[in-house]
DNA sequence: TTGACATTGTTGGCATTACCAACCAAAGTG
DNA sequence: CACTTTGGTTGGTAATGCCAACAATGTCAA
């Protein structure tokens, strides 16, 4: 059997495995995966709707949902750029900050026990592959703080 | 910084990029993310509707509607089980694993680009190290062929 | 055997997600 | 100043997913 087949099984494998805590911690306090990865991209930026859109694969109208109800809930807020007057940049609040990293705290305590069937070292081989799996694009894709 | 935070975050970032490889893929065949997972996991089991949602960690209702619409356009079929009367076994139809394996090769050459900045060996060791996490609890996950 | 209870799946109602097409407003371009 | 492009919103539709309520079977105790 080919190394690379098996290794895409392990990868889809495990991405539904990621997916489900990630869904089940989000909604735990009720946002969903899109939601949640929006946070996230938030924490250290503050695009305009477009880029945002772009980041997460999402057309621009589902975008202005998605962030109108995040404003309505105190998560977000949109606000006109100063530059340009057409566009909208948007930002977290700090409640938005804070259920994030609730949120990412669940999700750590929930992916604890997987990834502490491997030591430390193994810990950081994983690490430096999937780096190398998901490097030069990782645009758009970040959860977590920084590298 | 700790080396389980990293892997988590480096988790997460694969996480996203498959999903996306995977929505993506099955869009080009109008099949949502959970149709494509469905698919899959019909591919060699027969489960009852149950059995269906419990693997997939969503209502009963839901499947429902899920397999209801794959069934209507041929992917899939229900029949009530032999053993017991309320129980609905639900099955793919050639044309569903057909079209499964198309999206699966699909899936499989946009991985590819990614698996291949990985030799042979680094492939192995990913392989194996992903098995490792998600081992014990495969339940439900599997989207390709067998182990 | 019958009556209480549990299980299986469907239905209806609702909010969210996501797309597309159509649109307005602001910016850039000739 | 027209003309086009860009940035976002709105309205319409379909799918996803939850919950509560329900019908039909199955199970088990009295």
């Amino acid at each position: 059997m080919a190394a690379d087949e098996d290794l895409m099984d392990a990868l889809v494998r495990t991405t539904f495995r990621v997916m489900a805590v990630l869904t089940r911690a989000g909604a735990a306090h009720d946002l969903s995966l899109t939601q949640l990865r929006v946070l996230g991209i938030l924490r250290d930026r503050r695009p305009r709707m477009t880029e945002l859109a772009a980041f997460l694969g999402l057309d621009k109208s589902t975008m202005s949902g998605l962030v109108e109800r995040a404003e309505r809930r105190g998560l977000m807020v949109r606000g006109r750029s100063p530059e340009d007057r057409r566009a909208v940049d948007v930002a977290l609040t700090e409640q938005g900050r804070e259920l994030f990293d609730k949120v990412r705290r669940d999700v750590v305590a929930e992916l604890a026990p997987f990834v502490g069937r491997l030591d430390e070292a193994q810990q950081c081989d994983l690490t430096r592959l999937l780096d190398v799996l998901t490097a030069a694009d990782r645009a758009g894709v970040e959860f977590a703080s920084e590298p």
